[in-house]
DNA sequence: TGTAATCTTTACCAATCGGTAAAATTATTA
DNA sequence: TAATAATTTTACCGATTGGTAAAGATTACA
């Protein structure tokens, strides 16, 4: 028997080409057609491999979900994280949208996978939520109140503040369809990107700025 | 023969009533499990018949699910129609953000069927986005843009600002599951919503007051 | 180079899928 | 109330689903 442990082996090339082949098809069926829409033979034949091939890495196609929303939420939380408690208030918000705007852009297949997920009542993360997502939620909002406490920013509700920049930014990646749809084919990512960070900072920035009546 | 032609007869009362009733259950899982992810037997089930049943009176899932977004896509453009030029600009949006609000609240089930319909692609309502909807939301932008030409309300990119109100407002339906864990399940669907309305006024109507460097 | 481990293919399976046929039942109406 | 139309049930079908068994091909390594 060798030192390395059966259940700890090393990962071949082949394993870990095939593997990231699957889960970049996976991604791609997961994200436009939910869990239980797509089959594992899409996925296979997006990967360019049969069904039992397939199989031979994951043994279910709920391993593969699993292992994709992960992967997500590894860095889903990641931009709000970053926020800085010690830095410009007005900045640090700007900083986040644009942060998440880059996700949404940069990784708008991912995003799907988490919107399909909480759509469908959020079976397979529903302890992420309530766990490590609201704590740091919780805390950014009260970096937030004491922001505004201290007038170097208008007073709003936190929380609310948060829901409207994830659901602003997702909104491109998300609903890209509808809004290719209304803005014309022709006009490419790159300008409707940029267009959206304009409009952002415009509305987010201008509308929390500290106002004298507060 | 009868003078009432045989394609076109009276809608019996229990027909009706059993239409009724698949349609509601049918919304339920779709809007929730997506129209690939959702099975007739569990529409059969939800609405307490048989599945030959059910499909006696829709002879496919597919007729049921049409049905669904065609009844939708009635109501969904009325807010944004309502919106009217002669109006007081910040006033006017106002308005359509609490109306849009009010839909998020009173039919989630609808926003999310809508929401998981966009998400997949839009396969079935392609044709309504590049057409009815884009050009409402080009007529309409063309009046914000006016609003903002004339110095009543801060110059802004109207395409964004649309996108924006329907990302803020439909996040209450569609992402329901994620507010209610970040926010505590104690908290009552009214004051949600009631917050969410006086933080998107703040944030909209005081974002987008016409500043003097315009 | 031989051999053990890894990888791929072929052939399959039970369960579930969307949907049908037709008999049995219930409601409507002349 | 008799006949007709509308509704429901029972029994079924071929296709697809997620997944398995096991033989065959390939690769890594001592």
């Amino acid at each position: 028997m060798k030192a390395r442990a059966a259940r700890t082996r090393r990962r071949t090339r082949i394993q870990e080409e095939n593997e990231e082949r699957i889960l970049e098809a996976a991604l791609e069926m997961f994200s436009t057609h939910g869990f239980r829409g797509t089959t594992i033979d899409q996925i296979a034949d997006a990967a360019g491999m049969s069904k039992p091939n397939l199989l031979y890495y994951f043994r279910t196609k709920d391993a593969m979900h699993r292992l994709l929303i992960e992967r997500l939420l590894d860095n889903w939380l990641d931009p709000l994280r970053e926020m800085n408690p010690d830095g410009n208030p007005l900045q640090e918000i700007r900083s986040y949208i644009r942060r998440k705007l880059e996700m949404a852009r940069d990784f708008p297949r991912e995003s799907r996978l988490f919107a399909n997920e909480i759509l469908q009542g959020a079976p397979r993360v529903e302890d992420v939520l309530k766990g490590e997502l609201r704590e740091l939620v919780d805390e950014k909002a009260k970096v937030i109140r004491e922001w505004g406490r201290q007038g170097k920013m208008a007073k709003c509700d936190p929380y609310h503040l948060i829901f409207s920049i994830w659901a602003t930014t997702q909104h491109y990646a998300d609903f890209d369809v509808q809004v290719r749809a209304v803005l014309g084919e022709n006009m490419s990512g790159e300008g409707r990107f940029e267009d959206a960070a304009r409009f952002l900072d415009q509305l987010f920035v201008d509308g929390l700025k500290a106002s004298g009546k507060n």
